[in-house]
DNA sequence: AAGCTACTCAACCGCAGCAGG
DNA sequence: CCCTGCTGCGGTTGAGTAGCT
């Protein structure tokens, strides 16, 4: 079925390589630069088909390779990035330099995936498992498609944010000769709001625009993880326990009034979501920006999972149409005119230039989505005081402080990442 | 020492996306 | 617009190795 494998072509060499082949390669490349790879094996004398060169190469051979154990970190790397992005393994690493992606692959389904399982957490949906325990009539799967729909969406806002980006740059000579204010606050704007995203490149082409990183504030997952197990928060983190929820609406405070709350009303079958969301503010200077956090989250009766779908379909739709809307309405504030693929005109919500909800904020609201909402542990309308069941109260704390994490770790990664 | 099992990781496979004709 | 070829990516395989009985 399909393709036939190329390398099913008469007399090309299947299976480990030697160290001749190695060696000729070596040569081939150094001398030459690999150019096409199809054409690279009988110009090298090999035997093997391009594909497999390319594989040896980008996997054995590169000269910027760094093979052996992986450090605490990098490990701590790859399961935050793995909770953000999940199977996208070249992405990741482009995360850790000098890591190939096969490798972080290997590593992860040899020895992280089967430690958060021992650990009691869901490698595919990075929650505690039973949690998805509770959820045994199907919604696990849910929780794992929303966990799909992540990276799908992930993976979209990536290619929005490079458009973003790509305007800014174009913007930034603009913005030189008009020395706008408006202009510089929209700039650090969207860097900020890249950089909560990925942290991608920051250009030399835009030299004033400086990002300060989200703080640090949050649990560190990585002592969670030292000490072999998802531990309570306020067991690893003393001192962080005002902290609030990364997720975030992303608000620009300086020309727009943030939105706070979003409200789904599911029709028939009544379910009211709402959502106050935390903010993430990005004061935005020409200089910098800074980002404080206000709100906090409440949900509402949010259960079965006809209600998810209605949620998924609904809320998550819209936010992330109107989170795209924001980058747009940046953009354009920035450009004049941008050509957007896939116009969100119709839902752009009269003229705020706003981002309503950020990609985090998706992200642990999706994260929420088998059965057990954030509601149960934080702001809660069925638990008001908080003092309800503490178990839930540390999962939220945990969830919260795990993608904290996670966004802290996009946020300080390496500059030169060629994420977008 | 032999046999078995579990584990590791290099390499393969097939699909998807993109570019060029 | 369609076709074809190339490349990159993620999933999977299987040979080699380590550990245990």
């Amino acid at each position: 079925m399909g393709r036939s494998p190329c390398c099913d072509k008469v007399g090309l060499k299947k299976g480990p390589w030697t160290p001749e082949e190695d060696q000729k390669l070596l040569a081939y490349i150094e001398e030459h630069g690999h150019g096409s790879w199809r054409a690279l094996p009988s110009k090298a004398g090999l035997q093997r088909c391009g594909k497999s060169c390319r594989l040896r190469w980008t996997n054995y051979l590169r000269p910027d390779i760094k093979r052996g154990k992986f450090s605490l970190q990098e490990e701590q790397t790859i399961i935050q990035l793995h909770a953000l992005l999940g199977n996208r393994w070249s992405a990741i690493a482009t995360h850790l330099p000098k890591r190939t992606d096969n490798e972080i692959k290997n590593y992860w389904n040899t020895h992280l995936k089967k430690r958060l399982t021992k650990m009691g957490i869901d490698p595919i949906t990075h929650k505690p498992k039973n949690d998805a325990l509770l959820s045994s009539d199907g919604q696990s799967k849910t929780a794992a498609n929303l966990s799909h729909m992540a990276q799908w969406e992930s993976a979209r806002l990536e290619a929005e944010a490079r458009l973003v980006r790509e305007s800014k740059l174009r913007s930034h000579s603009l913005q030189n000769q008009l020395g706008s204010s408006t202009f510089a606050s929209s700039s650090s704007a969207s860097t900020s709001l890249l950089n909560i995203n990925n942290n991608n490149k920051q250009e030399a082409t835009t030299p004033t625009i400086t990002t300060v990183p989200i703080e640090s504030r949050s649990l560190d997952v990585l002592k969670a993880w030292n000490n072999g197990g998802w531990l309570k928060s306020s067991e690893v983190s003393n001192g962080v326990g005002d902290l609030e929820s990364p997720t975030s609406t992303l608000s620009f405070s300086e020309n727009a009034p943030p939105i706070m709350t979003t409200t789904t009303n599911s029709g028939s079958g009544g379910i009211l979501v709402e959502n106050t969301m935390p903010m993430i503010e990005f004061v935005g200077s020409s200089s910098g920006c800074s980002v404080k956090e206000e709100g906090e989250q409440e949900w509402k009766g949010y259960e079965s999972s006809n209600n998810l779908a209605e949620y998924k379909d609904g809320i998550m739709e819209n936010s992330v149409n109107t989170f795209t809307c924001g980058l747009h309405e940046l953009t354009m504030s920035m450009e004049g005119a941008t050509t957007w693929p896939g116009s969100h005109e119709s839902l752009r919500t009269n003229d705020h230039a706003i981002v309503e909800e950020g990609f985090i904020n998706l992200l642990l609201n999706t994260n929420s989505g088998n059965h057990r909402s954030l509601s149960e542990g934080g702001g809660d309308s069925n638990n008001d005081d908080g003092s309800g069941n503490g178990s839930d109260g540390d999962f939220y704390e945990d969830n919260k402080n795990y993608w904290n994490s996670i966004l802290n770790l996009v946020n300080s990664s390496p500059s030169d990442s060629p994420m977008f």
